[in-house]
DNA sequence: CCCCAGGCTTTTC
DNA sequence: GAAAAGCATGGG
């Protein structure tokens, strides 16, 4: 058993809670009213008993220097009105989405550990998001530091997310039980990890809101298996770069279907791509056209994909 | 055997 | 430069 210091706080929420990053909530332990996921290296508990409020434990010592009523409104991005990501025109112009994405305000971006970020999502290619849980699930199980806790009577076993030097030095072969059984991408993340580990990623330098998206798309493009999409999206829940609009297989889809984009007809390369990102921040507000694309990702998956996995 | 999944890299025109 | 093909793996 570990001695962990347990700190507790409710928040108040109007709606039930998703997820803001996908694989944040379920990948270590899940039933009908506790989910449990990482923060910050640090396992979270996730209580959401009634819709009205949540209570967040978190056996962290890095919330020693800041209190938690302080620091999980942060987190949470309760600063943000996702409702300002919308101008005006949008909601005559696209009715039928407006009405569809009304139960999906309640959806937060969490501003995560971006480390965690980047290896997750370099984790999430060309693959199904039950697959991706199970890789970070995995990762955090076998390399992860474990956590013992009681939990209203009840112990409970959670692990933290692997630190950057610690899957750096990895063996390739061993980590890619944890990636789907492929190599390639075990060693990108090993190489990825050592990036971060030895300076040459900076994400307290990326944070600088000062640093155009560009700039830090191409310093993280310049990674083994991060292009756009994942770059983007490592600003967009790693860094707080509301602004990021990652394109991906089911944003490309939306994009033609609900807003008459022809260029999301075509394949979805790097050019494409750019013209896309062009497009949505005509769509959206280009401040929060990240915010706006998650949403709308959120509500396309569940109301017109029917997809059961978050 | 097909297609799809929160793409990226290399080759070819 | 940009489009096309190749790559890798499990699930439906």
């Amino acid at each position: 058993m570990h001695n962990i210091k347990i700190n507790a706080v409710r928040l108040s929420l109007t709606d039930t809670l998703y997820s803001g990053q996908s694989f944040m909530w379920n990948y270590l332990y899940d039933n009908r009213n506790i989910s449990a996921g990482i923060l910050c290296d640090t396992p979270v508990l996730i209580s959401t008993e009634s819709t009205e409020e949540i209570e967040i434990i978190c056996a962290s010592s890095w919330m020693g220097e800041m209190p938690p009523e302080e620091f999980f409104p942060d987190y949470f991005s309760f600063d943000v009105d996702v409702r300002n990501a919308f101008p005006e025109k949008f909601t005559f112009r696209y009715p039928c989405v407006w009405e569809q994405l009304q139960k999906y305000f309640s959806l937060r971006i969490l501003r995560q550990d971006p480390f965690e970020a980047m290896i997750t999502f370099m984790c999430a290619q060309g693959i199904g998001m039950r697959i991706i849980r199970n890789q970070v699930s995995l990762l955090a199980r076998t390399y992860g530091k474990r956590y013992d806790i009681m939990y209203r009577d009840r112990p409970l076993t959670l692990y933290g997310f692997p630190s950057p030097v610690l899957l750096a030095g990895c063996d390739p072969l061993e980590l890619s039980i944890c990636t789907n059984n492929n190599r390639t991408r075990a060693r990108n993340i090993i190489l990825a990890s050592r990036a971060v580990a030895e300076g040459n990623v900076d994400f307290n330098a990326l944070r600088d809101d000062n640093i155009p998206l560009e700039e830090v798309r191409r310093r993280l493009c310049e990674l083994n298996g991060i292009g756009l999409k994942i770059a983007d999206c490592i600003a967009l829940f790693g860094l707080g770069r509301f602004d990021a609009f990652p394109v991906d297989t089911h944003v490309r889809q939306y994009l033609a279907e609900w807003f008459g984009s022809t260029a999301a007809l075509r394949p979805l390369t790097p050019s494409t791509y750019l013209t896309l990102d062009a497009e949505a921040r005509t769509i959206f507000n280009p401040a929060l056209a990240g915010y706006a694309g998650h949403l709308l990702f959120h509500c396309w998956r569940k109301e017109v994909k029917k997809l059961r996995w978050f």
